[in-house]
DNA sequence: TCTTGTCTTGTTACCGATAACATGCATGAT
DNA sequence: ATCATGCATGTTATCGGTAACAAGACAAGA
């Protein structure tokens, strides 16, 4: 808080070094391109004067910001958190700035947030999902920077996009819980009619129930119930929820880890023995999930990657070289980790139905 | 990505509403002052153009940028995002942006970040801790803007503070845990000879200690292991080191909610029973530990009111009426939340030992 | 010697807004 | 009718840098 009478300027420092404030200008961008002499005079000079270049000047006139907007659904859920250090990590070699913006899962509140990002002229924006209000996707379309699209691999993206398929990882644990012999499989997932919407998460179970369908065993048995996002709660409410409407239910996918928990622990409670009773399969492997006794079967995402090769993909585009470069789609991938909530349906199962 | 010849500016705006562009500005800043009709006039040239302000131009004329600077150990830890979550709430209202940058609990990397910072010209910055290299400090001094350091309420703040004592919640543990009349108590926290360290906690952990020095019954039980930050993993391994080197702790008091239940869950693998054979104690009341079995008796902060009431400070702070107030230390304290993994000392405790 | 190229530095003209001050006009009090 | 007052709007001068081009000095090659 100590008041100079005023911050010095790049003026301040080429009077004190007696050259143009060019040079000083490209002391701090392009060193090599000032003289061996000349440079240390300058460096000397902005060191005496305590000097701080100032980027705002530098963004408006360069028009180069050096930031990138990031538009995620929360902080508070540590594979968003994971993205959100990756990205960071990857531009800050190139000296980005994140500027993080959260929607608590609404994309009305991603909208504005959008509206609110776009004066402050980002190089690039990141935003979760694909679904998007109509003015979003316009506002986005006309940014006239890169966009890309993370945690979903679109059919037809706004420009670029990294991620994986959901629908597919619902697939997979539907297929993995039909290969251990289950045939009472239920999922569970948060409310589909609320403002705050998981639509990732919605994709995963459409494509989980579409599995049992196609096995012909109906895929209605999916309980959707309280608020976006899914917490331990979630799960620990779903499966009484789940266990009133189904009691001979075998098998169980949360659309997240936080729900499994909540379900593991909730089983704790009532004496349900996993996975002797019930197998359970979580989404995200968070480091809890490795933790609970048993550890929980899930699956597997990569959620700094995904922040990871976002910031590399921008530090590529946004090299001056790549100007007309393809729309990009990544996709990372996922895997399913077998652990300890899931056992094959054995015989001796059925005695709890036939209790 | 369409690409217009140019981005419309407010000099465009104004043409087309026939006015100068400072009635443009003023309609976008200061409603009122425009009348009725010009005012409709330059909207609907806006909405006809797509015209978005550029703030940065705004922000070198008006010497605001509207950012504030946190920098925080980390983003992956629940306290810390629901913060930052607290702090872009309160920001939100006033229009305030969050530069958030992460130090991975290093202070050497809090340097690198206040330096990367300040150019951009924030009106506030938030650090978190009191512990700072030299050069940071004297950067922040200087920085000439509102200094809020938060989760801990130092003797000697920078500036500002908004937090509550790590030392004062270390007592409240070692009283609570010497009230139920446990004896063999010991303490597990992460390295400190690191690079990176978590200052905070151990203040806490200086705090237990101390405590148990006063009761006479040594405060030396102190494990210390592992990196920062502490995780899950973190205390499971270091359950192993304590039992190895006191086979009779009957009370455990952990750094961190994660810590404690690394601790309980490898108390289940161990078969050591919770809280007949060890009492527990965490710090943070993370959501996990209220939905482990049993549920984790810890030590409660608000995370996000730490946020909003920084938040809320320097919106007053920054309110140009408030040109010179005074520095502030906002203390929003700490409670102990007893749940189930603690219970007196009992006499068929000591079997263990005697076995 | 002249040309050409490289290296280094400087000059000029913005980038797109806003602060501060100025102006014109209608209003109502005197 | 006169003038202070307030409202609506305009004018001017920056804010602090960087892009693009220009220019001078010197070395190497023809």
């Amino acid at each position: 808080m100590t008041s100079m009478l005023r911050k010095p300027t790049m003026r301040d420092v080429s009077r004190l070094a007696g050259v143009s404030t060019m040079t000083v200008s490209r002391v701090l961008a392009d060193p090599e391109l000032v003289s061996e002499e000349t440079r240390s005079r300058v460096l000397a000079a902005i060191e005496q004067l305590g000097y701080l270049p100032n980027r705002i000047a530098g963004s408006l006139s360069s028009q180069r910001t050096n930031f990138v907007t990031a538009i995620l659904p929360t902080l508070t859920n540590v594979n968003f958190a994971d993205t959100a250090q990756g990205l960071t990590e990857a531009l800050r070699a190139a000296d980005y700035q994140l500027l993080i913006g959260y929607t608590t899962y609404r994309i009305e509140e991603e909208e504005r947030l959008i509206r609110a990002m776009l004066p402050r002229r980002p190089d690039a924006i990141v935003v979760a999902g694909t679904v998007h209000t109509k003015a979003a996707s316009q506002l986005l379309l006309r940014a006239d920077v890169p966009v890309v699209e993370i945690w979903e691999t679109p059919a037809h993206p706004i420009n670029h996009a990294v991620g994986f398929s959901n629908y597919e990882a619902g697939r997979a644990a539907a297929r993995y819980l039909l290969s251990l012999g289950h045939r009472h499989i239920a999922a569970v997932g948060p409310s589909t009619t609320g403002e705050a919407r998981d639509f990732r998460g919605e994709d995963r179970l459409a494509g989980f129930a579409a599995v049992l369908r196609e096995a012909g065993i109906g895929g209605g048995l999916v309980v959707q119930h309280g608020d976006v996002p899914a917490s331990f709660d979630h799960g620990a409410r779903a499966l009484g929820v789940l266990l009133d409407r189904a009691p001979d239910v075998e098998a169980v996918f949360a659309v997240s880890d936080l729900s499994a928990v909540g379900v593991l622990m909730e089983c704790h409670r009532r004496g349900i023995r996993v996975p002797q009773d019930l197998s359970l399969v979580g989404f995200g492997d968070f480091d809890i999930g490795r933790q609970v006794v048993p550890a929980l079967t899930t699956i597997r995402v990569d959620a700094h990657l995904i922040g990871q090769r976002t910031g590399e993909l921008l530090v590529t585009l946004l090299d001056e070289a790549a100007a007309g470069a393809e729309p990009a789609v990544v996709d990372v991938g996922f895997s399913l980790v077998e652990r300890g909530t899931t056992a094959p349906a054995a015989p001796r199962r059925r005695s709890r139905r036939d209790h």
